[in-house]
DNA sequence: AAGCATCGCAACCGCGCATAA
DNA sequence: ATTATGCGCGGTTGCGATGCT
């Protein structure tokens, strides 16, 4: 049994890929598809293995690859979803049409160095029940995502000292209906910031006030802005399995990534407002969409852009 | 100009999971 | 039920490019 590499067979090549190589792997690909890669290289006529094929093909050579810097939008969302959901590189991803895992698994790394050499302002993070945390961090920071914390640095001290408060939270004021799990509240900037602006008008020190809903986001929630609580109650969709994104019209929303035993919640988001629960309870509709009126956010004390 | 350090990123490695045999 | 195989993922490595002294 054991380990089957699959790159240690006989004249087998490695390291970069020349020219030549890419075009026979572009040309094969292009006109027969993948469905196996073990035998892509022998058809493709490549001294390859078919793992190494793929992820030639997965990271360079497919067709919809986007390359170049990434966007502030890009940035900002990988940073959201990096809060949520940790090193899971494929999964954020999947969020960024164009963008490889590696890619962004790359960018990041070197994002982290960058910052890790900038001196940090030594922050204390109020013991008290209102604390802050920047990007989706506070997620993680508070141990709320069920993940490996070692593949979560003390770097992020450092990191996101110089930047900004995205997400406030209050922990253990409101009694939820999940008595056994740490309450937390969230409320996000707004969609709307370039990447410059995002770093400078924040601090980690400010403390935000909340401002008054907005009337785009008041439907349904405009009572002390906590939403109506959802009776029927079908489903809890994990922590883990959630994260925020940012649609083209610069709408955010939560998205429920995945649930355990259907597909059902796969990409469910489309909020007015942007939240992040502790846990989602909601009620699903028809196609699966978990409709912002519906979604039962227990106690939500603030949430939503606030510049909208 | 030369040597060294650091960065950025493509590619590899090893593991886990799913599935076929 | 067990083993073999392939795929996908996250972590790591290695190397060319660039910057610094």
């Amino acid at each position: 049994m054991g380990h089957h590499s699959c790159c240690n067979q006989q004249k087998v090549k490695r390291g970069l890929w020349s020219p030549e190589e890419d075009e026979k792997l572009i040309r094969y690909i292009t006109t027969h598809g993948y469905g196996c890669w073990s035998e892509v290289p022998e058809k493709a006529g490549l001294q390859r293995c078919g793992k190494s094929c793929r992820l030639r093909w997965i990271n360079y050579l497919r067709p919809d690859i986007r390359r170049g810097r990434f966007t502030p939008e890009e940035e900002k969302l990988i940073i959201s979803l990096h809060g949520v959901v940790g090193n899971r590189w494929a999964h954020i991803a999947s969020h960024l049409p164009g963008r490889t895992d590696n890619e962004i698994k790359n960018y990041w790394n070197s994002w982290i160095k960058k910052k890790i050499r900038k001196p940090t302002t030594p922050r204390a993070m109020a013991p008290s029940s209102v604390e802050f945390v920047q990007s989706g961090y506070g997620l993680n920071q508070i141990g709320l995502v069920n993940q490996d914390l070692s593949t979560k640095p003390p770097v992020e001290d450092g990191l996101f000292s110089s930047s900004c408060p995205i997400f406030m939270f209050d922990i253990g004021t409101v009694d939820g209906l999940s008595s056994g799990n740490a309450r937390v509240d969230i409320f996000h900037e707004s969609a709307g910031l370039n990447s410059d602006s995002w770093h400078q008008n924040y601090s980690t020190h400010e403390v935000q006030a909340i401002p008054p809903p907005p009337p785009s986001f008041t439907s349904g929630m405009e009572s002390n802005y906590l939403p109506p609580l959802i009776e029927n109650v079908e489903t809890m969709v994990p922590m883990e399995d959630q994260a925020c994104s940012m649609n083209e019209n610069g709408e955010i929303g939560l998205e429920c990534l995945q649930r355990q035993e259907s597909s059902e919640w796969v990409d469910s988001h489309q909020y007015p407002g942007f939240l992040i629960w502790d846990h989602v309870e909601a009620q699903m509709c028809g196609d699966g969409v978990v409709p912002a009126a519906s979604a039962n956010l227990g106690h939500i004390l603030s949430s939503y852009p606030q510049s909208l």
